[in-house]
This record gives structure tokens, C-alpha cells and sequence, in this order.
DNA sequence: GAGTAAGCGGAACCATGTCCCGTTTGACGA
DNA sequence: TCGTCAAACGGGACATGGTTCCGCTTACTC
């Protein structure tokens, strides 16, 4: 699972072994400057840290948001996969959606400068806040439904804004110590909670 | 109380007409060039648009923030001073803390950019992030505290966390008809309330 | 009206994203 | 093993945007 270039689907594998040999030293480049300095690095800093020319970035990975993704892979991957699980081990679906908002939450603040960088509307990373949406908005909308369906939260909110308000929060939470990201989540979870029973 | 240069304060106003003649244009241009590109447009659009040179932007607001605060002062005064007032009308203080936070919502998601500035920790922003806190941060405290006081909200999430949260939803609030900040901020606020007496 | 310094404009400089092009080199057939 | 050649490479060139510098202009003072 580990050799994504390899075989399955449509993603073309670069001919060459220097090609994919550059392409994994990207990999752990951009994951060690990611740490470092965020995910909005300058592409010098990352090409340099690899060893390789510029272009070579834009060869491997098109735009920014194709690097980040294929950095993050694994990781939203499990993420989205907890979902089911949670639902399935938890006491209650309204339980189980606050444990993988806080699975999620956990991703986001240790990645430097990554929530901002889903939320921005800068041009290149359209598809950076695609891939989430796509891998982690059906996960979130199964758990909401299912807490919906047993009344145990307000059904009116789509999963799509929470996330939005989910991610959003999370922007800035490392960098700031006055600021617990977790906590305003958990607030945000907490008013989704149904009033009660009129 | 518009001649913001004249007489009061420290602020040291330019002694030639002419130089007071362009901060008031610059203010204009820079209003315009909001509305329409962002709080982030670039600074020879905002130059070009008051027909002056760049430098002329960086000699009466040496940074970005400067410029920002001096477009919205205005506005910010009003809304930190709707505070008390809101206070003194609304039945209960969370009503009255909800109202204040609608009228902050409102001001910032009509500022196409604001949010995200205000949150991001690129250089040259720390001086709006602390005007906005030193402008709305006591209002805030005060409204939170008469609410935590009255019983109705938990009393343990300071007037900073929940001003970076607001501010944190209401970024890309325009730019995004899918997502409403207004809702989400409604559900943290109402997140805050206290579950009941035990 | 002349002197002077505040103020001005725009060119210059730097950082960064992006693209291009001449060169290198891995893969493969002879 | 060696020759061929296109894939892949590197780094320089270009574009954009922030920031600073410097020679010129002009509003104020006397």
C-alpha cells in the first residue's frame, strides 16, 4: 500500500528508476520542511532539501495542493476509514461523531499552516480542499445522519458546513497557546446537541 | 469625528495640505479596492487607483495593518460600542452576547479577506489581530462574564477563545454560498450554554 | 519671490511561484 | 557491451508583488 505508484488505477508510474527515486526524496522532504516550516514552504526550500532542480517538483506534483495531498495520503486515508469504526464501537452515533471530529481536529493542528491552507481561496488549492472533501465528507455525513436518526443532535446541519466550521476552527491552534482549538470543536459538537424533546 | 488626523490622540498629522489631501484619497481607494479584490489586493492597485506612487501608501501606513485598521476604525468603534448598549436591552446577557456576536459576524463576513487576516501569522498582521483584540476583547469579557454570571453559560471559556473562534469561522464565509457562518457561529454560542443545574 | 524641507513618484531591489531549454542519463535493442 | 533517444533533470529566465531608495516637486515660511 506503501508503493502508490505501482499498478493499480489510472495514475500513470514514471518510467524511469531516477523518476521515482525522486519522487519518494520529495516525498520526505516536503514531509520534514511540512513540519518545519508548513505546508505553504517556498518550493526552492523543499527542492533543496531534496537535492533536485525546481522543476523537478512540477514535474512530480503539478500544484502545491498534489504535493500535500500525496504527503497527507495515508493519514486522511485512515482517518476516513476510523469513521465506520467509531460508529460501530462507540455507545452512541452523537459519541462516536465526537470522537472522529477529534481524530480529525488532532490531524489538523499538527500540520502546520494545513487548515488555513484548506480554507484559502487562493487559486491551486481547489483541489487540495476537493481531496478532503471527497475522502472525509461522506464519513462525516454518515456519522451525522446516524446521530441525527437517533435524535440525539439537531438534524438540520449539513456535514459539509461542519466540516467547513470544524477545519476552520483548527486554523492558527498551533502558534497560539491562548488558543485550544479542541475545546471551541467541542463546543461547536456539544451545540449541535438536540435541546430536548418539546 | 471623521478629520481622524486632526488635534486628539498621538497620532501626528501630516503638516502640508497635500499630504493630508492624499491619506484622505488613499483611505478611498483602499475602501474600494476592499470591496472588490480583498483586504489582501495588491498595493500598487490601491496606489494606482488614488493616482499616487507606492511609496506614498508605505509613508502613511508603513504596513498592510495600518491601512486595514484605519478603513474599518470606524466601524470597529461602533460595534465595541454597541456592547454595553446591547447589554442594557437585551432581556438576559446571552441574548445580548449572541446579539453583540451577530453584529461582529456581520461586519467581518462583509469584509471580503478580514477573517483570514485578522487569524493568519504572516508577518505585518500582529498589529490588526491586537487592534481588533484591544478593541473588542474587553467588550466581549464583559458581555461573557454579565452571562456567566446570570448562570446561563458555562462560565469557563475566556472572551480570547471565543473571539479567535468566531473570527476563525466567519474566514471564507463570503466566496462560499455552501456555508453559513452565521449558523455555525449561532451553534457555538449555543454550545456555550449551560447544560443545566445538576 | 526665494529658500527649504516635507512629500512625492517610480524605478530598483528582493523574494517567490512558474516555465523553458539545453544537457544528462536510464532503459533497451543490436 | 555499446549506441541511441526520449524521459527526466537542473538551473536560469520570467512574472508578480512587497519594500526601499533617490532625485525631483511643491507647499509652507519669511
Amino acid at each position: 500500500m506503501d508503493d502508490s505508484d505501482r499498478g493499480a488505477g489510472q495514475a500513470a508510474r514514471p518510467k524511469r528508476a531516477d523518476a521515482r527515486r525522486n519522487k519518494e526524496t520529495l516525498l520526505d522532504a516536503a514531509a520534514a520542511i511540512f513540519v518545519t516550516s508548513g505546508v505553504e514552504a517556498p518550493v526552492r526550500d523543499i527542492a533543496a532539501k531534496a537535492g533536485v532542480g525546481t522543476a523537478t517538483i512540477y514535474r512530480h506534483f503539478p500544484t502545491r495542493a498534489d504535493l500535500i495531498i500525496a504527503v497527507y495520503r495515508h493519514q486522511v486515508d485512515a482517518c476516513a476509514e476510523a469513521g465506520p469504526a467509531l460508529l460501530a464501537t462507540s455507545p452512541t452515533p452523537h459519541v462516536a461523531l465526537g470522537r472522529w471530529v477529534d481524530l480529525f481536529v488532532d490531524f489538523l493542528v499538527t500540520k502546520h499552516g494545513l487548515a488555513a491552507a484548506l480554507q484559502t481561496d487562493n487559486a491551486g488549492f481547489e483541489t487540495l480542499h476537493a481531496y478532503f472533501l471527497d475522502r472525509l465528507l461522506p464519513v462525516c455525513a454518515q456519522l451525522l445522519d446516524a446521530a441525527a436518526a437517533s435524535g440525539e443532535i439537531r438534524p438540520d446541519l449539513n456535514a459539509y458546513q461542519l466540516m467547513r466550521g470544524v477545519g476552520n476552527l483548527c486554523i492558527g491552534a498551533d502558534s497560539d497557546p491562548r488558543y485550544d482549538a479542541r475545546r471551541l470543536v467541542g463546543l461547536l459538537v456539544a451545540g449541535l446537541r438536540q435541546p430536548r424533546e418539546p
